[in-house]
DNA sequence: ATAATGAAGTGACATTCATCACAAAAAATC
DNA sequence: GATTTTTTGTGATGAATGTCACTTCATTAT
């Protein structure tokens, strides 16, 4: 599990067998089940986590009560509530699982000792965002000139084992669509 | 020009006159007029630029030749093609100036020195990169959650000066409808 | 195995919004 | 200051999509 977790890092910056242990021993495990919450709207956010198996969901819920999902995380994926995280305030979204889920889990704290430390890991962390926020930059760019029927056909492709881990409807409420308008997509 | 990057970026970390004029020796200084392009589709993108004063925007051209504009940049904000520089690829957008606009400079060799030189403007630029990240997601989830015309009301709340800077088609192309439907929203 | 729950497809209808066309007002250019 | 260009508003129309209602099929729980 954590053999993962050091692949994962050095694809950005090379660890000493020390580097590493020292680093894993920042990061606590956490087991959760289908269907359970990783986190809830209002809670303190203390930790970023990196998803070693599993699948979970990010969701905002809007005044209708209706789900609006603003990442999934499958493994080797990031995920907390990054706007509650990096700013130390309060949940906006709901985490929960969509599959049986392990997780490592990294505190706020932390993560800012390890960047003070280890200059490679503020390295590290800075390219994640980078790369993060070119990805979320992505997204935005699709929704705002592609059809709703190509974004669908775009993420089939992008992520074609996404389809057989999660219903119709979770990926309507990823696009933006009405869970009966993707059903249409399908010829 | 220079006092208010210095004081920009101490809004993050603590800098000595020496590490500032350092700093600062990384940048290059421009200035382009009105309508002038800073970056176009095709080139290479070897800058990130801190708009020292002006206005500009970044757009991508859809197959309809319809710009979609991705962010604007004014006064202390950061623009560039992220995609493209982070990457060291070609552009796919094309930045312009909707006023006269002063830049500093900052190349992709430059940056990377000074995040291995200084450990804190690696620090500054992780912490830059998380803020952008959170902006990002805010309006990705607006875009999600709100209709049209929230957007605008929401846009308007949060910067109104720049509904005296720009024309509203601009405003349009920055939230995603067209000019006519977002006329019609002016009661 | 049976019942209960959830997922997926589909028809009907209403709503939102893009597009095209045109006119008036404002701003920029000569 | 007159002319050209740009911006803005507005009507008519059609396309895309949300919503509601219902049915069928698949999965999960008892």
């Amino acid at each position: 599990m954590s053999k993962e977790l050091r692949q994962h890092i050095e694809e950005i910056i090379p660890l000493t067998d020390k580097d590493f242990s020292y680093i894993l021993s920042h990061f606590t495990e956490k087991k959760l089940k289908k269907h359970q919450y990783l986190i809830q709207i209002g809670d303190k956010v203390a930790h970023t986590y990196w998803v070693s198996n599993g699948l979970l969901k990010a969701t905002y819920t809007d005044e209708k009560e209706k789900e609006h999902i603003i990442q999934f995380a499958m493994e080797n994926w990031w995920i907390t509530d990054y706007q509650a995280y990096f700013t130390q305030t309060k949940a906006i979204l709901n985490v929960d699982c969509l599959e049986a889920t392990e997780l490592l889990c990294l505190s706020y704290e932390n993560r800012e000792k390890l960047c003070k430390e280890l200059h490679k890991m503020e390295h590290f962390f800075r390219r994640k965002a980078n790369n993060g926020f070119i990805a979320l930059q992505k997204r935005m760019l699709s929704f705002m000139t592609n059809s709703s029927e190509t974004r669908y056909d775009l993420l089939l492709k992008q992520y074609p084992t996404l389809f057989q881990r999660v219903s119709k409807s979770i990926i309507a409420a990823y696009l933006g669509v009405s869970r009966e308008t993707l059903s249409r997509f399908n010829k």
